[in-house]
DNA sequence: TACATAGTGTTATATTATAACAATTTAAAT
DNA sequence: ATTTAAATTGTTATAATATAACACTATGTA
């Protein structure tokens, strides 16, 4: 177990906005939207997203460019994440299934090689939109 | 089974070059590269990539923002994709695992959701690169 | 033939992301 | 407390990835 990150103030600007929104959210959406609180140019968006991302707080959806706060207390869910999307309203959620990460985790290729992390994603219809 | 697609100029340009890379290419390392076929612009290489992903010709490794050819001859894998990326040296592969895609096309979600469609992307060092 | 559909060529521009460098803050170690 | 190293910040500029919009051409089919 590691130490407990301290935010630092553009990470926790950031961290909190990402946190409280309901969608995932593109790096410049979140410019636009702490532009008022100072942070006024990409890389200073792009840094805090990174070590966010590092640190596990949040993920980025690949397919969508977007990042989303996790929400999983566990240690692990920066390298092994999977996520369902829906083609129709874009709602992201992530998964968490005891199942899911076990065999993922376990997964061996032909070659019997394990891997350190994966992200999955999957897409469908959500309930609202079928 | 569907008719079998044949591809329009640019499209088997663009395929060809793909299909005879050892790595996934980037759009504009395309653009670059069949510049002297006439495909010009950004457009006319997207579109042929587009068409391609839905197709199943090709795949889009998100996590690079790089294309790589579909040798897998399956008609499901345009939807049902599974790679491991090298962390050092980059090398993609494609991933056919009949446990695995047969365990990700059943997983049903804590709501009982199956989705029509999924991406996944191990990491990790390969064999040389350990 | 004529009509619809898909593909092409082109210009411009939108979106996503990083390089580079100076200044500041923080943490830790004398 | 002072110094030092490391991390973070602020800033400008630019690179890399991707799409909008529109005119035109080719292809398949009624």
């Amino acid at each position: 177990m590691h130490k407990e990150h301290t935010l630092t103030k553009n990470q926790q600007i950031i961290f909190d906005l990402i946190d409280k929104s309901p969608e995932p959210l593109k790096a410049y959406s979140i410019l636009f939207n702490v532009q008022k609180k100072g942070i006024k140019a990409p890389p200073q968006v792009y840094r805090a997203l990174d070590k966010l991302v590092e640190m596990g707080k949040i993920h980025k959806i690949e397919s969508r460019n977007a990042f989303i706060a996790c929400h999983n207390s566990s240690c692990q869910v920066a390298k092994a994440t999977a996520f369902s999307i829906c083609e129709i309203c874009e709602k992201v959620t992530e998964i968490s299934s005891a199942g899911l990460s076990k065999y993922l985790a376990n997964f061996k290729d032909k070659d019997g090689m394990k891997y350190s992390k994966y992200n999955l994603e999957f897409f469908g219809l959500c309930k609202k939109c079928r």
